[in-house]
DNA sequence: TAGATTGTTAATCGATTAACAATC
DNA sequence: TAGATTGTTAATCGATTAACAATC
């Protein structure tokens, strides 16, 4: 605990949702019991790999037995939060604000959506899949008057700084931007970026490689 | 050339696009010429770290004077191949598809969006942004008329391997994958995945240690 | 108990950073 | 030319893999 606590890398931590997501679907199998070699064939990893990462947190495992599904499972889950009652704002309701309201991967892993704003008057009061659209002019009361954790960030580019400095002086706690943009800020913030359009080049990257690596 | 070029590690290339996205910033601020000193400011990376990286393809600059920018930024978008004319289809003309097919940041990387697809019948032959949406019955036919590069997946995560198959079959190169699971081919095909979730879970670790550790 | 498999240490590999000679 | 900055080699750091003793 503490500052003196072992850092996990942050290359681990990215491995946590895929081993959570294996996990899952090996929990709907019904399989009660998996080793680490068996995971690392289903999930095309090394098995010492895997024993490393569950190491970085004190080992879930039994020898000669391997691990409990259910157990490394929930684990995981309370490593990355999924029990913590996060709570989430949408910022943005265009196609895409909307396209991760209606997803209930999010509630899934542990989110619950307040609310979602937009600054086009049209559209404020509409409810997208029972969350209602605030006028972005709000941002700053509805979060001083509900513990908002994270704010989600899916609109142009152009507002994105403006509006993410106005959800941190609020108080949120974490950002998760969707926009072709990197958030600058000073505050202590968690921020996660899904460029969407950095995927889609490393793939025509791939593409070009090939036609003419091979 | 060949498969005894130099491999250049995927931990460069994912590195390219954010490269690409800062060139297009000074660009824009008509920023002539730039030292990997300074780049490395602006990006917060070491100035070795950029220079290794540009070595890899060969190396773009001069001594005593740094790099060129128009032409740095040009060369990195050929390299990603911004400029091979490649084209895709959008499977799934929800809100997540339709989100895509409104961004214009597609076009922007070199990629032409040729058609949507759906299974719902109500929304047939409708335009979003002027793509127009087919049956994804059509599939196949259409990748067999025309040259369809890559397939964007945008659909519920119950129908991808089985919609994944089929465009992988018909002759696709490429599959940008919005699903949260994992595509089994044994075929040669690019397939790059944007896990939303992940990074949402990734982000709900970050709130968590804020709180904790500091 | 014997067999299996973890937890963990040690060895290897690769990526990042530092240093500096080459050169514009 | 002198100063600046690259390209590139060498040193360091960290992550992955291998190995194996501990133990269920």
């Amino acid at each position: 605990m503490g500052i003196y606590e072992k850092q996990v890398p942050d290359v681990v931590i990215k491995r946590l949702p895929r081993y959570y997501r294996y996990l899952s679907e090996l929990l709907k199998m019904d399989i009660k019991r998996i080793s680490s070699g068996a995971l690392s064939q289903k999930m095309n990893v090394t098995a010492s790999q895997i024993r490393q990462d569950f190491n970085y947190f004190g080992g879930f495992g039994q020898q000669g037995y391997g691990y409990n599904v259910e157990y490394l499972h929930s684990t995981i889950g309370e490593i990355l939060g999924v029990k913590n009652g996060n709570t989430a704002i949408i910022i943005g309701a265009g196609n895409l604000g909307r396209a991760l309201a209606n997803h209930d991967s999010i509630g899934k892993r542990g989110f619950t959506i307040l609310a979602m704003f937009d600054n086009n008057p049209s559209i404020i009061g509409e409810e997208v899949n029972s969350t209602k659209i605030y006028d972005v002019e709000e941002l700053e009361s509805f979060i001083s008057e509900n513990r908002v954790d994270v704010a989600i960030i899916a609109i142009p580019k152009n507002h994105v700084q403006e509006v993410a400095t106005r959800v941190i002086n609020a108080g949120v706690k974490g950002i998760l931007n969707f926009a072709y943009t990197e958030i600058k800020t000073d505050k202590k913030v968690a921020i996660e970026n899904v460029h969407i359009t950095d995927s889609l080049m490393t793939l025509s990257y791939k593409l070009n490689l090939e036609r003419t690596e091979y």
